[in-house]
DNA sequence: CGTATGACTAGCT
DNA sequence: CAGCTAGCCATAC
């Protein structure tokens, strides 16, 4: 069976480990067109798993919480990613130690 | 098939 | 630091 970009997308995002972040950039890569971090950021939009798809830890390239237009967008998005254990730096994640990082 | 859309990213001013 | 532009991609109609 050949796995469509998005079943793709939506498998690594899966991957995330608690208490960690992936960038859409990332995730773009990990499916192979690391130019398609648009497209990931669309299927993230249009989940229909996103109680399945821990699409809350998928952020901006440069940690910022875009997006998430579920419960008070951002703001829930930040608590729970705080409370997995994200580091928070201001408004942001802090990349720096709670970017994940695929062990292959 | 062509057009429109979007939770992106990097580079410039 | 903030704002804008251009480039790239997959999906839906």
């Amino acid at each position: 069976m050949k796995l469509s970009f998005k079943e793709k997308v939506y498998k690594v995002a899966h991957d995330i480990p608690k208490g960690k972040v992936a960038t859409y950039g990332q995730l773009a890569c990990l499916v192979g067109n690391k130019k398609a971090a648009r497209a990931v950021g669309l299927f993230m939009k249009n989940n229909s798993d996103r109680s399945v798809v821990p699409c809350h830890r998928v952020v901006a390239a440069n940690g910022a919480l875009t997006g998430y237009s579920f419960g008070r967008g951002s703001a829930t998005k930040k608590k729970m990613l705080e409370k997995e254990g994200v580091i928070f730096k201001g408004q942001k994640v802090d990349l720096s130690k709670s970017q994940w990082k695929k062990i292959v």
